[in-house]
DNA sequence: GTCTATACTTGGATAGAC
DNA sequence: GTCTATCCAAGTATAGAC
């Protein structure tokens, strides 16, 4: 299929085409991922996806777990800038579960949780993994912490819970309904339980909020 | 290592001989889905711990996966039993967050969770293996759906949610807080979440449960 | 009925062609 | 620098020995 040489040499303009090949593999990297899951994510599945040689995976990525850790770079990168966008308008519980319910929903039926969650899983198969996946991890307890901080972080309940366990638990829940939710294909249950969090975080909303007035005398600590 | 022909052929007392090489596989399969996950759990892996030929894999469970989800059969009738004996002795929100607790940490000590949860994540690899899975987790729904309605059903706040949607949080949870804490080897962090639930839940103990006697008028409804 | 030796398939990775 | 033909290891499963 593809033609051999660059597409157009003509100074190094026109697409370097090498990463023309790093493209294909790696959209073909997350669909393999999302299809097939992790041990199905092959380097010759990949290759037959994007349509090229399997040795090129090894060229570009140097061994196929590097092509599956870009993969997932990919999709975080993308996805990261929509959770951002959307949690950006978001002011109490009650948004930020809709928000979540939004993202989540989105993700369930791109599949790109599942790029995550079978990554994860893969992570507790091959060690070496664990800390490139724990490494990618992290940003999104901060996202996810951070959005409950900014948002809910006043609220009484809520502040008497460091917002970073929090976040914690909200990304554990997160891979674990989507686990589940592919396992028995079944999204509904998951987002009915949205829903009712939704409910709850609208009985949050209505806690009066601390009075921040004594607050001034102890001003200049927050540096 | 292993003596041909069976141990003593006496009428088939002293244990079936065969029976023993099965049980030896069962539990080395439990190991290796718990050490090496699901991908490294092959036959070859499976058999070298247990001490025999690979292909007896094939004999006596027809197919690695079947030996995967007899492992798994076999933590689950463990564990069961033990859930349930933790969870006689409980009557309250907080009682049951403790006794959660608990649990949880015997799992992740010994390794059980991570069983169930690579399992789950090869489900999502191997689609035959779906449905397979999803039958083995639908009890564990089902006991902490029973635990919930049991303990904490009559709480005002939790009462507005169907125990069963509570149950399923609940095992997607599990399930994610263990994959979580398996993958940056730290257990403290979600213990830690468990002890700021307990805190929670002693708050729901405190609330007024609603009173019963108007129920008297339309008695008769459960059969 | 129980187990061993072995065939067959697929996958990761490299040596060398363009 | 980019890619193809090929090697070797590991996996599942069976045919046949005991």
């Amino acid at each position: 299929m593809a033609t051999s040489g660059p597409e157009r040499v003509l100074d190094g303009q026109r697409e370097p085409a090498a990463q023309k090949t790093r493209r294909s593999l790696v959209m073909a990297a997350v669909e393999a991922l999302r299809d097939k899951g992790f041990a199905g994510a092959s380097a010759r599945e990949i290759a037959r996806r994007a349509g090229c040689n399997p040795a090129l995976v090894f060229y570009h990525f140097g061994t196929v777990t590097g092509l599956h850790l870009a993969a997932l770079d990919h999709v975080a990168a993308e996805r990261k800038e929509r959770y951002q966008a959307v949690l950006d308008g978001v002011t109490n519980a009650q948004g930020l579960v809709r928000a979540s319910q939004e993202v989540f929903a989105e993700d369930m039926g791109r599949g790109y949780v599942a790029v995550l969650s079978t990554m994860v899983a893969a992570a507790h198969t091959t060690p070496e993994l664990g800390p490139e996946i724990a490494a990618r991890i992290a940003p999104w307890r901060e996202l996810a912490t951070n959005a409950v901080r900014d948002t809910v972080g006043r609220i009484p309940l809520v502040r008497s819970t460091p917002a970073e366990e929090i976040g914690h638990a909200v990304v554990a829940l997160y891979l674990g309904l989507e686990m589940l939710a592919s396992l028995d294909g079944d999204q509904a249950r998951a987002l009915r339980l949205f829903g009712r969090a939704a409910t709850l975080a609208s009985l949050l909303d209505r806690l009066p909020l601390p009075s921040r007035r004594r607050r001034d005398r102890t001003a200049k600590r927050r540096g």
